[in-house]
DNA sequence: AAATCGAATACTCAA
DNA sequence: TATTCGATTT
């Protein structure tokens, strides 16, 4: 970084450690006497410790705001003192406040540090995340597009399980039409806010027309089922808005202050959200429809390297556009980083650099170099987590780490295991973060279709899940019939079950069990108008229907983690209805919620947030900010709910306290965006895993999964390890896979290599293959068979010529002897995965 | 209607 | 490898 840059940026000489603990002071004190009216927090306490520009944005008023915060350059900082600066200085109503976060997690923390800074009125800001938000105003507002309050939010699964339905009844070809890539096609329209009727402006092929009926179908299904899926509840809440322009108004007039954090990783409809509420002019609007307000005071944070979400439909157009999108808007830098030492930074420099078309931007630290970066490849992903491992127990035994301050990073879930089996042999304390998480399994699945039917009797998805689980004579022929009548009449399935004297076709038998169920059903509805608490209702579904019995009395071994698992989640109804039953003062009973093993977790979530009635405006416009005290909601709907938008990351393992040392925490990269640790193991750094194989044949993958690596090292505070693996197995089968491009990208001046690849020509010769070769052989069961034919001997970097591909290059080997394949890229053909025995292939 | 077995398929990332 | 899907059997 050039001098002048760092001139111009470093902060103010200070006694930056004085000031923040005079801050700390001044709170405890006002700690201990809550209820007392809290003095007024000066000027000088809110911007104590911050640089020239933190408190440039800090301070910033009037027109909308870019801030660009390089990593760990202090940006939850600037947005929560900016926040109690807005309370404390500005007199700005904390109920005009709305602060979008990432996850839930980051929301109740920014929540509760504002709440140490400006007391418990903090209470009343909407801090949450793009999809609390808009839940929390269609439950609202939702009856002007009649669907209920009571809607389900259908996620990745029962999208998918609904698009399977659809597709089947469309008698669409699975082959040409799977149900991802059609899932894919409608999420990527609604991210545009592209619904299932202007979709057809969009389609061109044959191809498009498919799946624009199956959007078409699959829409009118969800809307039967009085159901939003994930896409719906940012398009939905910006259409209500478009279509009720008064209702904008209302929410302008609320929101006197938006401040939106991780900007880079909107997309398009969220930003339209944004504009619906920020924006100067008037879009879209009716004749005679005025703004009648000044638009809010908008701030949002960002930071187009860490923009890692193109996949869901992210944006980085959103914050390279925002000059132009928001005029007069101001942009603030900040490139000082906190967080890491030189060294790290270096790191994190010369690989985003390689970026093409990308704003300049260099992170410094004055924190001095620090400790190179480790590099060491192992021979398979057994011996990188043996490294790892015995990496950390070193550290620890030296004094210079706890088990929390530590890190492992890696690109897919899968990953995870190797790690795992590790770390169990020699007894380290660890927790997975996602990965096949608490929600996804089976059992939980089900006990939340039961709910949902509970709640929701038109959701077809859920009642038909569970309509024979467990197992209660209620086939095939039974659910037909039911479908049957539940179409002729024009009413849902859970509807038609209420009906069965009318149901053709039905064996005595079947019609029996089919009552009995309904009765079930109707039941514990009645339960929930009576205002039963989620948790016994949960308790009451799982005992009558039977599905404990089942678990309780099955030999099988995994029933008994099923069983564990249902426990569990009673646990977290009991904690939720808890929580918000003590409502009120009960931020503390919050952080409980944290599962003690690895399990689960549900933290985050404050119950406060939906607990929090909507506040209505009053007949003349005005809102009362203040309308009373929050209601405790322990309801099934407000349960559903929560359990709907639990994050991967709000399940992050708490800082230890001083005795406990805590965990290392195991997570992929996309988990670790927004984290940070003193010591971070970037794993599986190959060609193929990462920069993951569908990336590499696509410029703007590749530079997204650079992004990630940027990500990736900048979480590091004081030690940065890399690694990767000759070979590791996929599939059950040995691959063999070239370092990763992003390793040569870091300086060699920064690295440390512990260990570096044998010098070995031919892959059939190292230990390392052969070893993981012996394994697979044994346990896909067959013994050393001779091979017949000799197939061409290639590794990973070798170019081949083939007879219609022409050249290309071999990213990686597959399987072994006969079974040999290997991908090779093609260049303009693109990637393929060949079968060494047959493709005529030849090594040059 | 339920259970069982082999084949097919799958590994991105996630609210 | 591990889960899921379906076809088949009982």
């Amino acid at each position: 970084m050039s001098e002048a840059q760092q001139r111009s940026v470093r902060p103010t000489p200070e006694d930056t450690l004085d000031q923040e603990a005079a801050l700390a002071d001044s709170l405890g004190g006002e700690r201990a006497q809550p209820r007392r009216r809290r003095e007024r927090l000066t000027m000088e306490t809110l911007v104590a410790g911050l640089n020239p520009q933190q408190r440039e944005a800090v301070l910033h008023e009037g027109p909308p705001v870019l801030v660009v915060a390089g990593a760990g350059s202090g940006k939850t900082r600037v947005l929560t003192r900016r926040i109690a600066y807005l309370v404390a200085q500005r007199n700005v109503h904390p109920g005009s406040i709305l602060a979008i976060t990432f996850t839930n997690k980051a929301a109740a923390e920014m929540r509760g540090r504002v709440q140490e800074l400006v007391g418990n009125r903090a209470k009343l800001m909407w801090v949450s995340t793009f999809h609390s938000a808009c839940v929390r105003i269609l439950r609202a507002e939702i009856h002007r597009f009649n669907l209920t309050r009571t809607f389900s939010i259908y996620d990745d699964a029962d999208s998918k399980r609904l698009m399977q339905l659809v597709a089947h009844d469309l008698s669409l070809d699975p082959k040409r039409y799977p149900v991802r890539a059609i899932l894919n096609w409608v999420s990527t329209c609604k991210n545009e806010l592209v619904d299932h009727e202007s979709a057809r402006s969009r389609v061109n092929t044959e191809l498009e027309e498919n799946y624009l009926a199956a959007y078409q179908e699959y829409q009118r299904r969800l809307t039967a089922a009085n159901a939003l899926d994930f896409d719906d509840l940012i398009m939905t809440t910006v259409h209500l808005m478009q279509a009720f322009p008064e209702l904008r108004e209302q929410y302008r007039r609320r929101f006197r202050h938006v401040l939106v954090d991780e900007y880079q990783d909107t997309n398009h409809a969220q930003y339209a959200l944004i504009r619906e509420l920020c924006s100067a002019e008037v879009d879209g609007g009716q004749v005679g429809d005025e703004v009648t307000v000044d638009p809010p005071e908008l701030m949002v944070v960002g930071d187009s390297d860490q923009s890692i979400y193109a996949f869901r439909g992210a944006t980085i157009r959103n914050i390279n556009d925002f000059e132009s999108d928001f005029p007069g808007a101001a942009v603030i830098m900040l490139e000082q980083n906190y967080r890491s030492t030189q060294t790290i930074l270096s790191a994190a420099n010369a690989v985003i650099v390689k970026n093409e078309g990308r704003k300049p931007k260099r992170l410094w630290s004055d924190s001095g170099d620090g400790e190179a970066i480790v590099g060491y490849v192992a021979d398979t992903e057994h011996d990188e987590a043996s490294f790892v491992a015995r990496e950390i127990d070193a550290l620890r035994d030296a004094g210079r780490a706890r088990y929390a301050d530590c890190a492992v990073f890696y690109r897919t879930n899968a990953q995870s295991r190797p790690f795992e089996e590790v770390f169990i042999r020699l007894g380290l304390p660890y927790k997975v973060v996602g990965g096949v998480r608490f929600y996804e399994r089976r059992e939980v699945r089900d006990a939340i279709a039961y709910l949902r039917a509970i709640a929701n009797r038109a959701d077809d998805v859920s009642v038909r899940r569970i309509l024979n689980v467990p197992k209660r004579g209620i086939g095939d022929r039974a659910e037909e019939a039911v479908e049957a009548l539940a179409a002729r009449e024009r009413i849902s399935f859970g509807e038609a079950l209420r009906r069965i004297d009318d149901v053709t076709g039905l064996a005595p038998r079947s019609a029996k069990q089919l009552i009995g169920f309904a009765d079930f059903l109707d039941e514990h509805e009645a339960m929930v108008a009576e205002g039963v608490p989620a948790d016994q209702i949960l308790t009451s579904v799982l005992q009558k229907s039977g599905y404990l019995a089942e678990l309780q009395s099955s030999t099988d071994p995994q029933d008994q983690t099923r069983l564990e698992n249902l426990v569990e989640l009673v646990a977290v109804a009991r904690e939720f209805v808890a929580g918000a039953i003590g409502g009120g003062a009960g931020a503390d009973a919050l952080d409980s919620l944290l599962a003690d093993d690895g399990v689960l977790v549900g933290a985050g979530l404050d119950p406060q947030l939906r607990a929090e009635a909507l506040e209505q405006a009053t007949e003349d416009g005005e809102l009362d900010l203040g309308a009373g005290a929050p209601e405790p909601d322990a309801s099934l709907g407000a349960f559903l709910e929560r359990v709907a938008l639990v994050a991967d990351s709000d399940q992050i393992p708490p800082p230890p306290g001083v005795e406990d040392e805590g965990v290392v925490t195991l997570m992929t990269l996309h988990t670790a965006k927004g984290l940070e640790f003193d010591t971070v193991f970037l794993t599986g750094l190959e060609d193929g895993v990462f920069p993951h194989q569908r990336a590499l044949t696509s410029m703007s993958e590749l530079e997204e999964e650079r992004r990630l690596a940027y990500v990736g090292v900048t979480r590091a505070r004081k030690r940065l390890y890399v690694s990767r693996a000759v070979v590791r197995a996929a599939w059950g089968a040995p691959q063999h896979n070239p370092a990763s491009r992003f390793l040569a990208e870091i300086p060699d001046r920064l690295l440390d290599w512990r260990r570096t690849e044998q010098a070995t020509t031919s892959w059939r010769s190292t230990s390392a293959t052969r070893q993981v070769q012996e394994r697979w052989k044994e346990r896909v069961g067959f013994g050393a068979r001779p091979k017949v034919r000799t197939v061409p001997n290639v590794a990973a970097g070798d170019r081949v010529l083939h007879t219609t591909f022409g050249m290309g290059t071999v990213i990686a080997t597959t399987g072994s002897g006969d079974d040999t394949k290997a991908d090779v890229d093609f260049g303009s053909a693109g990637v393929k995965r060949l079968s060494l025995r047959h493709a005529p292939l030849e090594k040059l």
